[in-house]
RNA sequence: GCCGGAGUAGCUCAGUCGGCUAGAGCAGGCGUUUCAUACGCGCCGGGUCGGGGGUUCGAUUCCCUCCUCCGGCACCA
């Protein structure tokens, strides 16, 4: 095998505006990021994992009306909630951006504005709208219903107002060619394809800024001209530039933005346009990389019905977390939501999921064969003799897991990633069976000669190793999904946790891990409630 | 309206360039093992592959048309 030399990956989420509290909708974002994020780490990358938070949507102002806060309030008090996900989900970032109180935004954002100026990408020219007073927002013909503003029953008014334009159109070539030569990798096509439509059918500059009045006086002011305020997008974008210091650039802002192989950014279907057409042409306007990937998921429904941040009717992950287990919420949003698909949470297919997959298959197989190791070797994994071709098998199989996973994740899907382990596990139960190690142990207590016995021993012997073994090569390669499962199942297999003993890489390759290790049977994985 | 997806066993979905008796997982039924978290393993799916028409020796897979759902074209993870 020859030694890929290590990258460094740069990888995101988007950033979700912070008028509630989070729900599963995003944290299926999160955890995908993550999981990618920590299988490249696991592969030898550097990695960069970002998230944050988009405090200055007027939906935030718009949520602090309503409930009568100051929206400074509001946007801390739900910002924290989001803090609090790392800890409830096993989040690995980096770093987290938040908009409204990052000074390392603010600057990065002034400062990408002026590169923009600077290429004569901004003009001012007036805006025309129907406004609605009551609502504090325009709307388009379309938007109203005869006319009139559906909430307060009155037509708007023409109110005209100069605001900041990006030259949009300036860039239109330019990223068709990059989108069609797969410099920037839009996945899943379709939304590759609405790009390129959207793009073809021509664009039209847009409005980057609103006046302080319309953005209820919140957000960043464009740079020398404070009554004018950074439409929320120029700004939300930009973030993941800021939380590599593009404002005042150094050797992260190099190594992340200028030098990585890759730059990867995860955001719902909902924000491609934003992603794959805007951010690209502000890019290039101020002469920085572009993206080399977006991936696009889908979005969940909650039994079926669409969530809506309004309603509040996403569940709370942290809850759902704490209440059927970090891992097994990953499991099912990481397996069971196939990639770039839409999908639906409920709480029953978690728990289906958590019992079947997890307790049954995997739990199940850690279980049996510790006990067998207990009781037929005292805890001692012993060393393999000859192999048979049943052993062989698993042990081909588990040997060349690895690059299963390789090939799913280097498509970004930790679904198909999952599948394939957990059809080894699958294959690891059926080998108990086929090799059915109990009737070894019979024969050894049964045998009339010391050549019988000493056969019987050694076959049974080689069925623990293999069955440990591949049980480590599995742990090994869930640790990027389910980190505290894949921990724990190592430490049960008495193998030393990571940075003291097996090391990356060289740690998925079967037959490695040497024998007489002792185990140490430990908690229920994925204990059943009922 | 225009553009793009999707409609395959009860549920969630796979199905490469058209072709062996259309597949998997889950749920359900039957059987079986005993190492194990009553867990595992084996067997059981006659589903008009949304409807209709066409091309073809032959279509779930190509073409047309219709129906249903969804997304984009009109600032939601």
């Amino acid at each position: 095998m020859s030694s890929e030399p290590s990258r460094t990956i740069f990888i995101t989420t988007s950033i979700p505006y912070v008028n509630a509290r989070p729900h599963v909708g995003f944290a299926l974002e999160l955890i995908l990021a993550d999981a990618t994020a920590r299988y490249f780490r696991a592969q030898g990358h550097e990695v960069r994992f970002q998230t944050g938070t988009d405090d200055n949507s007027l939906k935030n102002v718009r949520a602090a009306a309503e409930e009568g806060v100051p929206t400074r309030e509001l946007v801390g008090r739900n910002v924290a909630r989001f803090r609090e996900l790392p800890g409830a989900l096993s989040l690995s970032f980096d770093d987290f951006v938040e908009t409204s109180s990052d000074e390392r935004h603010r600057t990065a954002v002034e400062k990408l504005w002026t590169a923009c100026a600077n290429r004569g990408d901004i003009y001012k020219k007036a805006y025309r709208g129907l406004y609605c007073v009551g609502c504090e927002q325009f709307y388009t013909d379309t938007e109203l219903v005869e006319g009139a503003c559906r909430d307060h029953r009155t037509r708007p008014e023409i109110v005209e107002e100069e605001n900041y334009f990006f030259r949009l159109e300036r860039y239109a070539s330019e990223l068709l060619g990059r989108i069609e030569s797969g410099q920037i990798k839009i996945a899943p096509a379709r939304y590759r394809n609405e790009a390129l439509a959207f793009i073809k059918a021509g664009l039209t500059d847009f409005s980057i800024s609103r006046s302080r009045a319309r953005a209820g006086d919140w957000g960043l002011p464009v740079p020398g001209d404070p009554e004018q305020i950074i439409y929320v997008w120029f700004d939300a974008l930009c973030n993941y530039i800021s939380g590599l210091g593009y404002g005042k650039p150094g050797p992260l802002f190099q190594k992340y933005w200028q030098d990585p192989s890759r730059r990867i950014h995860l955001l719902g279907k909902g924000v491609t346009r934003f992603h794959c057409v805007y951010w690209p042409a502000i890019l290039l306007s101020a002469g920085l990389p572009l993206p080399t990937e977006i991936n696009v998921h889908g979005y969940l429904t909650v039994d079926g019905v669409k969530i809506s941040k309004s309603l509040g009717n996403g569940p709370d992950p942290a809850t759902v977390a704490e209440r059927h287990g970090k891992d097994a919420l990953r499991y099912y949003l990481l397996r069971h939501i196939r990639a770039g698909q839409d999908g639906d949470f409920s709480l029953e297919r978690l728990a289906r999921a958590h019992d079947s997959d997890l307790a049954d298959q995997l739990g199940n197989l850690v279980s049996r064969t510790l006990a067998m190791v207990g009781r037929y070797r005292d805890g001692v994994v012993p060393a393999a003799g000859l192999l048979e071709p049943i052993d062989d098998r698993l042990a081909t199989e588990a040997g060349a897991l690895a690059s299963r996973i390789g090939e799913a994740m280097d498509q970004l899907r930790p679904d198909a990633a999952l599948d394939a382990l957990f059809g080894f596990f699958e294959a690891a139960n059926k080998y108990v069976t086929d090799a059915a190690p109990w009737d070894w142990s019979k024969r050894c207590d049964r045998a009339t000669t010391a050549a019988e016995k000493a056969a019987a021993d050694s076959r049974l012997s080689t069925i623990l190793y293999i069955l440990v073994e591949s049980i480590r090569v599995g742990a090994e390669l869930l640790g990027p999904f389910l980190p505290e499962t894949s921990a724990e199942i190592l430490s049960q297999l008495g193998i030393p946790p990571p940075g003291s003993g097996t090391g990356t890489g060289a740690g998925t390759r079967f037959g490695k891990y040497p024998p007489h290790f002792v185990t140490k049977r430990g908690k229920i994985l994925f204990p059943k409630s009922a």
